[in-house]
DNA sequence: CATGAATGAGGCTTCATTCAT
DNA sequence: GATGAATGAAGCCTCATTCAT
């Protein structure tokens, strides 16, 4: 195992940890035993605890980018509603891949009020959110320009909103996380997405 | 100071630190500094540390739940339309009020999935939010019913995204607080309502 | 209740709790609760915990004496064997009447080397042993000069043996508590008093 | 050091300072500073107060049982009364050569009460008790059949006074431990052991 | 490089005692 | 007298970090 690996592997024994028992709930140890390595070996990749949560941090953004950015390159749709359905079925596909994961992110959140990291992970979030931001408003303008959109649409002000939704719709799906069929994500979005659009597009008689 | 409010007094310090420094980097002793009495005391009202923070979990959802039951009572709104925008205003207005308050609700969040009460706290929050969604149906399929509203909406799935978009909407003031200007918060949820407004309606050619 | 009889409850109190829980687990709060009085009473009879304790060790040991005298002074009997017999028998009855209460023994010797009032319960005991030791010296002396024991025994060796051998029993049936018939103290006690009195006596061919 | 030796040195320095200062009275600190470590390592070594106090009576539930059986496996007496005379003076030998840390003992009795490990450290005294019991009860047996001792004698009954009676002459020589000459243990042990003997053997004319 | 034994700062909590009512 | 709310000293224990091997 080469050096990137095997910083990978103690990052993503964290990652595992973290998510389950929280930043404060999980020991340098616990997170040497997961990884399988010895319990100093862990401060020769990542400098002491706090750092090696901020470099999960910095993994997840980078990897929630990726999807962001795969979805948009891969997004060959004919309309911009489409491009919107299939941002939306991404974050979708993202979410329930790593639904186990979900609890990560609320550390993160927590982590941006109160960690040692505090404002430098409020500032990645504010880029992270500018960034899908601006990918919405591309796809809202480019669907105003071509009068799918209705052309009023105060753009910026509703991005964060969309946005937040799906991350809120995330968060309420991970409330009912053991129930089965307690909360269904899928219908959730879709019915949040047709929502959003239906406010976007411009009207015809129905 | 009567037993009561001394227990408040209490409650209101740890709120105040376990806001700013979260729930792991506030002791007891700081508490109990902020509250103006003996370490020993904080112990007289709460159990723990974990049970104290309970108890601002517990007293959190109350004031939330008063806040919507408020608004709703004292919603005297012609329209559903209407009733939809104060209830939006209510919204933000309790998040202006509570800024700096608002990385408790990451903390609770964050609880949520790895503190001692996380089972508790799921619970509360996923009766919180059936209840934040039931007062939203109930207005949306008014509407319907009075055919301000589009009849083939599928209520139950988009309440969750409107009301989790309000608490987005939040977080993301939030990683903001502190730069001036830097979200306007007012204008990101009155634009957001007026999509989801907008979305809802029934048409008419504009 | 006067002010003895509530000092004596309180005594009882503690003595009840300490047998049960050992001093230190037993704390102020229990004692007035068991009591039935205020946390603030307790000192305005006792000025603390180890001088509450020290109180319990005092009454224990004159309760102890007050055994021993009434034992001598209504023991009626004929021979020095049989005035043996009965003294021996009335630690038994003592011992058994007192049972649950075994362990506040065991406390205070514990106490004798570690409590705060060391040196005081040291000396306690040991005029404790010495006057039992003087009751059976006495006993011992009389049936050597009417020749019912033998006159070669060296008396002041022997006698703590026997009075430690009484206390020593009552410890065994004390791990026995709670398993019935797990020892028989009245066959141990009154085998052990058998053999010595054997060994005193002037020797018959058998 | 190797683990073991550094498991024993803490052990030892907890021995010494329980001894002293009783339990309750002795501070994981104190321990870790006689010990002449840190006060984290002790953690390393017992997984906290109560288990290194239970590992200290096992240590001497084990010392004792094999003082017993050193007695007995290296006793080449001629005769029964030389045996017993054998393993009373080895039972003096080891209370003198370890006086000072009688109180240890009486610490252990009192655990045996209520501590969090009352019910193991009663049920290993009752062990313990039972095995120098069938050692004497093997002696004695062996007496009668070879007709050294009294064919009458309960054998079962007095072996715990026997047994007993040498822990309460250890008890009361510690009562006068300080005081020089305050208290002759081997000639107390000595008497009563040729009192027990004058008990069991048969008799001739004296 | 890898390890894990050692450390001690720091946290939570208990509880004997005080004192205002 | 009686009370119990308030206190803070003191204790047990955890765990991030270091460092000798």
């Amino acid at each position: 195992m080469n050096q990137k690996e095997k910083k990978e592997k103690i990052m993503f024994a964290a990652m595992a940890l973290f998510s389950k028992k929280g930043f404060a709930g999980t020991s340098m140890k616990d997170i040497a035993i997961k990884a399988g390595i010895g319990k100093g070996t862990t401060y020769e990749y990542f400098k002491g605890k706090d750092q090696l949560f901020f470099a999960t941090f910095e993994w997840f953004i980078e990897y929630s980018e990726n999807i962001a950015k795969k979805s948009i390159s891969s997004n060959e749709a004919a309309s911009c509603e489409e491009k919107l359905r299939l941002f939306s079925q991404s974050v979708l596909d993202a979410l329930k891949d790593s639904e186990e994961f979900y609890p990560l992110i609320l550390e993160f959140w927590a982590a941006s009020a109160s960690s040692k990291y505090r404002d430098k992970i409020k500032e990645i979030f504010k880029m992270f959110y500018q960034k899908i931001g601006r990918i919405l408003i591309s796809i809202i303008n480019q669907g105003i320009e071509n009068k799918e959109f209705y052309d009023q649409i105060d753009v910026d002000s509703i991005v964060p909103g969309i946005a937040g939704a799906w991350d809120a719709i995330g968060l309420q799906a991970w409330f009912y996380y053991e129930d089965n069929n307690g909360f269904d994500i899928a219908k959730t979005m879709t019915g949040f997405t047709d929502l959003i659009i239906r406010g976007l597009k411009n009207k015809q008689k129905t």
